[in-house]
RNA sequence: GCGAAAAUAGCUCAGUUGGUAGAGCACGACCUUGCCAAGGUCGGGGUCGCGGGUUCGAGUCCCGUUUUUCGCUCCA
């Protein structure tokens, strides 16, 4: 059956680098030969089943859709809400309930706007882009310049190999640096280029970044011309206005990220909460990022959801700490089951300035291994950049060392939206049953699947109905529970299986007779007839986040 | 942001050289059947993404626009 859908299809995902670095090397996702290249193909069509599904059964839709949509903007429907909460519902719990020196805090959404100058984003999430209208490729003016300055450095280093090479051993390389005329000549020219190309970055002029590259005839390294459109601001930052009155306004901005609500609150915590070191700090909320291109469904939208926890630790102690909730982390993931083998570690091999250590937790989707969640040794760069910037002391004094000082960081950062989408992918199947047909369902973790069970009479009659009523009563004030009564029980089955319904109890004759139901398993396609008054253990084993809990205690 | 393609019912899609909007599934009611998705009858639902233009007449042709997809680009 061909698949073609409008507005809600595959959307061919990139990974998003979470790297301070400015200039990151790029990943190639390139197939290599043909037969990779065919399972991507149809690995790429499972996914467009799957974001179908998606939104057939009410996890995902696209945002402000009656008004065409709003782009890289999501909704969760009924099921994916449910879904959500209880990935959210175990991490934090096994954040705050497994680790007595883990809190929880929920920091605003709004934050002094300095903290985003202190924590780099205003700088770092401003890019100043220009495009070549020849080669359609887009640049970072600033880097475009920052190459031709390079360039004079280039010119100076082949004239001191030059001149070693005519001089021989009794060459003096850095006499030869201050005094070659030609030497000097590069240096001033290089020197003026930087100065000029300062001033405009620091006054963010942009007709002046622009004017550099024209009078310095910077070329465009692939198509060679100097067809450049204007340089463009690109700030990935939202700006609001706080205050009512136009010229009382302050510009703040939505978070993009939470981890700074947990830096600026961490004396508060650590002296009220009276922690000591090592404690951390959990929270989930959401955070924005304006992304330039950000057309890949839920992997990389506007507005997402992060669960990130910032464990303070002491100077010298962050790698062994890193190391550890490197684990920690790790088995979290693997506990839900969905395949040991679909995770893996990616270390970063270039490390943000402010980094000692970084590493991604890979999941193994359709489209490849992407980032699900990022391990960070942050060092003791936030605290500090918040004392510079805010005038107020950012240190712990710890009774046993008898000291004080600014505690390391280690931050594990996952992305919620990114987790649903894990599960989701890894849950979805069309699996061939004997008779021929085919029956879509997600293999969703027990644990954290919308709805537990669904309770139906087998036929709309004889009473059936009111008993299977009698079981929803009991069942729901401990279980998110569907009753259905409509069609033919395999329909009903079917459709339960769509949104991974781990079990179906079903009310025939004999249960009116000797009190017991059919509970059929979602995965097994198995039944089994039981007394109603076992169904509550039987689902409890399965679904219970206590038991999930307890494996990683 | 550039280039290309697409947009018709909740979903998947038809719709002839321009002439009064269709199917299947889904949905609702009633009847029937009763353990793994297709029974019967009736019904609700679309100003064909949006805005212009050409035309006696536009779902169909033209322009613009929005959204989505693909390829670039960008990416803490």
């Amino acid at each position: 059956m061909p698949i073609k859908s409008k507005k809600f299809t595959y959307f061919a995902l990139q990974i998003q680098i979470i790297v301070f670095c400015k200039r990151e090397h790029k990943r190639s996702s390139h197939f290599s030969d043909y037969s990779t290249y065919t399972t991507m193909a149809k690995q790429e069509d499972i996914f467009k089943k799957i974001v179908s599904h998606a939104k057939e059964y009410g996890f995902v839709f696209q945002s402000s859709e009656i008004y065409d949509g709003l782009a890289a903007v999501y909704d969760y429907g009924q099921m994916g809400v449910e879904l959500k909460n209880n990935i959210k519902r175990y991490w934090w719990e096994a954040m705050t309930l497994l680790h007595e020196n883990i809190v929880g805090i929920d920091s605003a959404i709004f934050m002094h706007p300095t903290i985003w100058k202190a924590s780099g984003h205003v700088d770092a999430f401003n890019d100043p882009l220009i495009d070549n209208r020849d080669s359609k490729k887009r640049y970072r003016a600033d880097v475009l310049i920052e190459d031709e300055i390079a360039k004079f450095d280039d010119k100076i280093e082949k004239e001191v190999a030059k001149a070693a090479k005519k001089f021989g051993e009794s060459f003096d390389a850095d006499l030869f640096r201050s005094t070659n005329p030609r030497v000097l000549q590069h240096q001033k020219e290089r020197d003026e280029l930087h100065e000029r190309y300062q001033k405009a970055m620091n006054a963010n002029d942009l007709a002046e970044l622009k004017q550099i590259i024209l009078d310095y005839e910077i070329v465009d390294p692939i198509s060679g011309t100097k067809n450049w459109t204007d340089v463009r601001q690109f700030n990935l930052m939202f700006r609001t206005e706080m205050g009512s009155t136009a010229d009382g306004a302050m510009t703040v901005y939505l978070r993009p990220e939470t981890a700074q609500g947990i830096f600026v609150n961490f004396l508060n915590v650590q002296k009220t909460g009276r922690m000591r070191i090592p404690f951390g700090i959990a929270q989930i909320g959401k955070a924005f990022r304006n992304e330039i291109v950000a057309r890949q469904f839920i992997f990389r939208m506007r507005e997402f959801e992060q669960m990130e926890m910032q464990f303070f630790v002491r100077p010298g102690e962050e790698l062994e700490w890193f190391k550890r909730w490197k684990e920690t982390r790790m088995k979290w993931h693997k506990a839900l089951g969905m395949g040991d083998n679909k995770y893996r570690f990616h270390d970063h091999d270039k490390l943000a300035h402010y980094a000692n250590a970084a590493t991604d937790i890979e999941f193994e989707m359709p489209f490849g291994f992407k980032e699900v969640e990022g391990i960070h040794s942050r060092t003791n760069f936030d605290l500090s950049q918040h004392e510079k910037f805010s005038g107020k002391k950012m240190q712990y004094f710890d009774p046993e060392l008898n000291q004080s000082y600014v505690p390391y960081v280690i931050e594990t950062s996952i992305g919620v939206d990114r987790m649903f989408l894990s599960v989701l992918c890894s849950s979805y199947e069309e699996e061939q049953l004997e008779n021929g047909e085919t029956r879509v369902v997600l293999h969703l973790p027990k644990q954290l699947a919308p709805v537990k069970a669904a309770v139906m009479p087998l036929v709309r009659k004889d009473g059936l109905p009111e008993k299977a009523r009698e079981i929803m009563d009991m069942l729901k004030f401990d279980y998110a529970c569907h009753y259905d009564e409509k069609d033919s029980i395999g329909k009903r089955y079917r459709r339960q299986d769509a949104i991974g319904t781990p079990f179906c109890i079903t009310v025939d004759h004999q249960t009116l007779e000797d009190g017991t139901v059919t509970i059929r398993h979602r995965d097994s396609m198995q039944q089994e007839r039981v007394a109603i008054d076992r169904l509550h253990d039987i689902i409890d084993d399965e679904v219970s986040l206590n038991k999930l809990l307890k494996s990683l205690a």
